[in-house]
RNA sequence: GCGGGAAUGGUGAAAUGGUAGACACGAAGGACUUAAAAUCCUUUGACCCGGAAGGGUUGUGCGGGUUCGAGUCCCGCUUCCCGUACCA
């Protein structure tokens, strides 16, 4: 059946349009009539398509038990107020291709779109402004949902999901309830309900006990018993999940908020770059570092690049070593320091505390502690950035010695700034001989330097290789001398075991994350206090809704903006915490919603996720190697642990689309003038370069009229020109509003459409790279659509005729590479074999229904809208997103191969193979190539030689 | 420092170890046009020979190696980009 109503509809009021485009034509300037064919109107087919899909809903996803699942996630954006530039489309263009493709091949794809919609700009624009974020929020993401609508995802809407939308947030405040109820079993490797613990405790107290904890606790049962409710809910507090801690934390003072480790780089906050400086405050943490091992490991199963998982492996930071107990002479406490190279325990000449080092207090002599105290005071007023620039050696001794446990010998104790209080115990064995931080210590401090090492030497620098063979290390109990480097590690750390100085020991560098954030715009904790301690809330509570409150900055007495909140307390009065969630809760989990979006019973109903599972292609950016994608791993596997998801881990592929840079147009005024001049003139004169719209140049070359109306200093500006034109420079920058270089996707749709810009986009060069914008190349896409467009144009679509060979090669051999591309992610070299494609068949006058009709099905995913159209004007009903994928034919692509005998050394014979019409020439070189090739055979004879002139493909012996 | 990646025409870039530069932009020339736009055709890595058809040399950051054959694989450098950084 062939009915095609839409078709014929959409034919008629094409024509209408047409013929009024030629009569306006006509008339305003007198052009020659346009012929019979129509032009390639992006405009009215974008328009119509689009309608059509939202009126069919087309991209609605349902949970279909008899089809296989697909699942296409984008990472979700953040909307800011400056809308999508053409660099953010980027990855959603491609993933978007990749689900269309799926959907074609018959899968049920999932492909949604949503919003990470907390985030500091909204609340700083509120601060100034006093307009609530959530209009700011809701006025962008209506921006961004007009900008994505015109670019043609076939994006499910339906389960779009806003993580300031309470029925959103809901379900992250109701994951951390789950966290605050459980802690980490490390003999069971997984998260287990607190109820357990606390049973445990009243039975064994802490013997036996192995928890992820904060610090080591021994408690016997009847210790925990006699605790007061208060006492058992701090102590509580070592060993949950989502806990709170006093803890070293990033601290912002500009921003007025704490950071997590990810949102501050190079000492200073990642947004807005303000100095940060560390602080002990009382925080909400996520327990994650339990979970660093399994967050490793399972990284070997991933499908994602090797950069991207190293990246992951720094950053958890697995470190094997040991854990050593070193004596305080004179005290009866031991300093416990942690290391990798426990083979150098002979060469340890001193010891040295963080600043931060709760042993500092205890082991500051009289004599001493005045000038401790000035160093401890110096050291907390530098903030962390003036910490790394300045890497001067500083330091003070505290007066106290400890005792090598090997060699028995006496060393000193300083503190220094160079030790960090949150990695290993925050104390540290110095071995300056081969530690080049050590040996920088002692070298300043004049402290004595042992090599451990034959050969190595440190007269002039440490020697820091994990190598060579021992020496100097020998003692009453344990000798080292003349073993290898790692046979001495392991010697040692049997050793100290043993003797019960120490124990072996892994450590990250993975820190627990600081989940509290002194913000307003973020999801509220369902935490009371009372008497100072954390309940939390009744989970009926949830989803427990942001309050109103007057001005969004901090309350006068340095409380978080929830502080102005009136009636923040619970209906007993208790207050609620004010503090809200960072960035990331919200992102953490958002692509099992994106599974059941509606559902309010749970995060995501069982069926739902046994039949979604996980991501299997994960696309965005690489920035969020160690932030989100941490995180989201980690929250899933503790959901995993509860039984919640079925998958232990969330995404399975991952490919990281690479960063749109800006290509930034220069001008350049002759010094104290207002004339510019051209850039091959340049040299010639003392310029300053000046920044200009790029939206007033085209291919290097200004408008000027544009330019002079631009601003109005330069309304009377001079040019001194080259060719009769003024050419610009240009650089790549970051794209942004003050670079003047920002392109917008509307304006590229307006100009030539949707299918244009995604071609284009995709043309620009691999996905994985970052490259600068340059709308110079688009003209190239957009005459390769419309050439398509005339190839339908002019075809007989009502003959049933069988293609030629000649056709079908082309049209197989594009299916194949098509195919190929599309499943490594070389959308580039695609859109190349499309242009190639439609040349061909131009060539041979192509018209042929079914060549036409496998073309269409294969640019689909690429150009949907000019598919949509082809489609219905071949006849077909529904949307061409179901349309079957094409299977190429290998036989059409083989070359018809002719055998030519050949003499080889004089005697041996054998038949090189060549394609169809090759000349004597062609078999001459292609004789003297083998010959060569059958040096390689090694004297044996080759029966037949395939060659294309010039290249053997195939050697048959 | 450490980790990852890259280097090919004027530009963006292609090349399972097999004719390097596909495809596109730009540029130059031509056709159509009163003209322009649009469209189409030709040329386009560099150098050299030739009146021309055509032919030759050279060429993928640098230096070696493996191979009949290397942009591609191995070893050693140089430069650039990205990430991370006192993690003991």
């Amino acid at each position: 059946m062939k009915t095609k109503p839409l078709c014929g509809k959409a034919r008629m009021r094409r024509l209408k349009k047409c013929q009024k485009n030629c009569v306006t034509l006509h008339s305003k300037r007198l052009t020659k009539p346009l012929t019979d064919n129509m032009e390639y109107n992006h405009k009215e087919i974008e328009k119509r398509w689009q309608q059509f899909w939202r009126d069919n809903e087309v991209y609605r996803v349902k949970e279909d038990p008899a089809r296989k699942k697909f699942y296409v996630l984008d990472m979700f954006p953040y909307p800011s107020g400056a809308g999508l530039h053409v660099g953010h489309p980027l990855g959603y263009i491609a993933s978007d291709i990749y689900s269309r493709y799926k959907r074609q091949q018959g899968f049920n794809v999932l492909h949604p779109m949503g919003y990470d919609a907390y985030g500091l700009p909204a609340e700083q624009y509120a601060i100034q402004t006093g307009q609530h974020p959530e209009i700011t929020t809701r006025n962008n993401i209506t921006r961004y949902e007009e900008q994505l609508s015109k670019i043609g995802f076939s994006f499910d809407w339906n389960r779009e999901v806003r993580t300031c939308d309470p029925k959103y947030y809901k379900w992250t405040q109701w994951a951390f309830m789950q966290m605050f109820n459980s802690w980490y079993d490390l003999q069971a490797g997984k998260a287990r309900p607190i109820s357990e613990l606390e049973k445990y405790l009243s039975e064994h107290g802490t013997e036996g006990l192995h928890a992820a904890e904060t610090k080591e606790l021994h408690l016997t049962a009847d210790q925990w018993n006699s605790m007061t409710e208060k006492e058992k809910r701090q102590t509580l507090m070592n060993w949950r999940i989502a806990f709170q801690g006093e803890t070293m934390v990033n601290w912002c003072p500009q921003l007025g908020t704490v950071l997590a480790n990810d949102e501050v780089s190079e000492g200073v906050s990642v947004r807005g770059g303000f100095p940060v400086e560390q602080k002990l405050m009382n925080q909400w943490c996520l327990r994650v570092s339990a979970y660093a091992q399994r967050l490793l490991d399972g990284l070997d199963k991933l499908q994602w690049t090797d950069s991207l998982k190293e990246t992951q492996r720094n950053w958890i930071g697995r470190s094997e070593g040991a854990e050593m107990l070193f004596p305080v002479v004179g005290k009866d406490i031991s300093l416990e320091i942690f290391t990798t190279r426990a083979d150098t325990i002979f060469g340890v000449t001193f010891m040295v505390l963080a600043p931060e080092s709760a042993y500092v207090k205890e082991l500051v002599t009289p004599e001493q502690k005045a000038a401790v105290d000035a160093y401890l005071e110096e050291v907390k007023r530098k903030t962390e950035r003036e910490r790394q620039i300045d890497k001067k050696v500083s330091g003070v001794f505290t007066g106290s010695f400890a005792r090598n446990p090997l060699t028995g010998k006496e060393i000193p104790i300083w503190i220094s700034d160079y030790v960090l209080a949150g990695y290993g115990t925050g104390a540290i064995m110095a071995v300056p001989a081969h530690d080049s931080r050590d040996y920088a210590f002692a070298r300043h401090f004049d402290l004595p330097i042992i090599p451990l090492i034959e050969g190595a030497d440190v007269s002039e620098e440490s020697f820091d290789a994990k190598e060579g063979v021992m020496m100097n290390s020998c003692g009453p109990k344990l000798d080292l001398n003349g073993l290898q480097v790692k046979e001495a590690i392991a010697k040692t750390k049997k050793f100290i075991e043993e003797e019960g100085i120490g124990k072996v020991k892994v450590n990250y560098r993975l820190r627990d994350a600081i989940f509290s954030r002194q913000r307003y715009w973020g999801e509220p904790f369902p935490v009371y206090y009372k008497d100072g301690t954390a309940y939390l809330m009744d989970e009926s509570v949830l989803p427990l809704e942001l309050p109103e409150v007057k001005s969004y900055k901090p309350t006068p007495d340095g409380e978080p903006p929830l502080g102005r909140a009136e009636n923040w307390k619970t209906p007993e009065g208790y207050p609620i915490e004010l503090c809200t969630m960072p960035g990331f809760a919200g992102s953490s989990a958002y692509y099992l919603r994106y599974m059941d979006p509606h559902n309010d019973q749970a995060l995501v109903s069982p069926e739902a996720n046994a039949y979604w599972r996980d991501v299997d292609l994960y696309v965005g950016g690489s920035e969020h190697a160690t932030g989100h994608l941490i995180y989201s791993r980690f929250w899933n596997k503790f959901l995993y642990d509860l039984g919640v998801v079925v998958e232990d881990e969330p995404f399975k592929r991952l490919v990281n689309q690479g960063m749109i840079q800006g290509r930034t147009s220069f001008v350049y005024r002759i010094k104290d003038t207002n004339t510019f001049v051209s850039r091959g003139l340049k040299d010639n004169y003392d310029v300053t370069p000046i920044r200009v719209d790029i939206n007033l140049v085209d291919n290097d070359v200004l408008d000027i009229d544009g330019f002079r109306k631009w601003r109005p200093e330069y309304a009377d500006a001079e040019f001194v020109l080259e060719d009769g034109k003024y050419i610009c420079g240009y650089a790549v920058e970051k794209m942004s509003k003050s670079m003047f270089n920002v392109v917008n996707p509307d304006d590229i749709v307006d100009r030539y459409g949707a299918d244009t810009l995604r071609m284009y986009e995709m043309f620009l060069g691999p996905i994985e790279q970052s490259k600068p914008w340059d709308t110079n190349g688009i003209d190239g896409v957009n005459r390769f659509l419309r050439k398509l467009w005339n190839l339908f144009d002019r075809a007989d679509l009502s003959s049933d005729a069988e293609p030629s060979k000649e056709e079908l090669k082309v049209v197989h051999k594009l299916a194949k590479k098509v195919t190929q591309d599309i499943e490594n992610f070389s959308f580039n070299t695609s859109v190349a074999a499309f242009m190639i494609a439609v040349n061909e068949l131009g060539q041979l006058k192509s018209g042929n229904r079914k060549v036409l009709d496998m073309i269409t099905r294969l640019i689909a995913p690429f150009a949907p809208h000019i598919a949509e159209e082809f489609w219905h004007r071949l006849g077909n009903e529904g949307s061409v997103v179901d349309a079957e994928w094409p299977a190429y034919d290998e036989q059409y692509l083989v070359e018809d191969m002719v055998k030519y005998p050949v003499s080889f050394n004089g005697k041996t014979r054998f038949t090189i193979e060549l394609p169809a019409g090759a000349d004597k020439a062609a078999v001459e070189e292609a004789a003297l190539k083998a010959e060569g090739a059958a040096k390689w055979l090694d004297g044996k004879q080759p029966r037949k030689v395939i060659v294309v002139p010039g290249k053997i493909v195939n050697i048959v012996v």
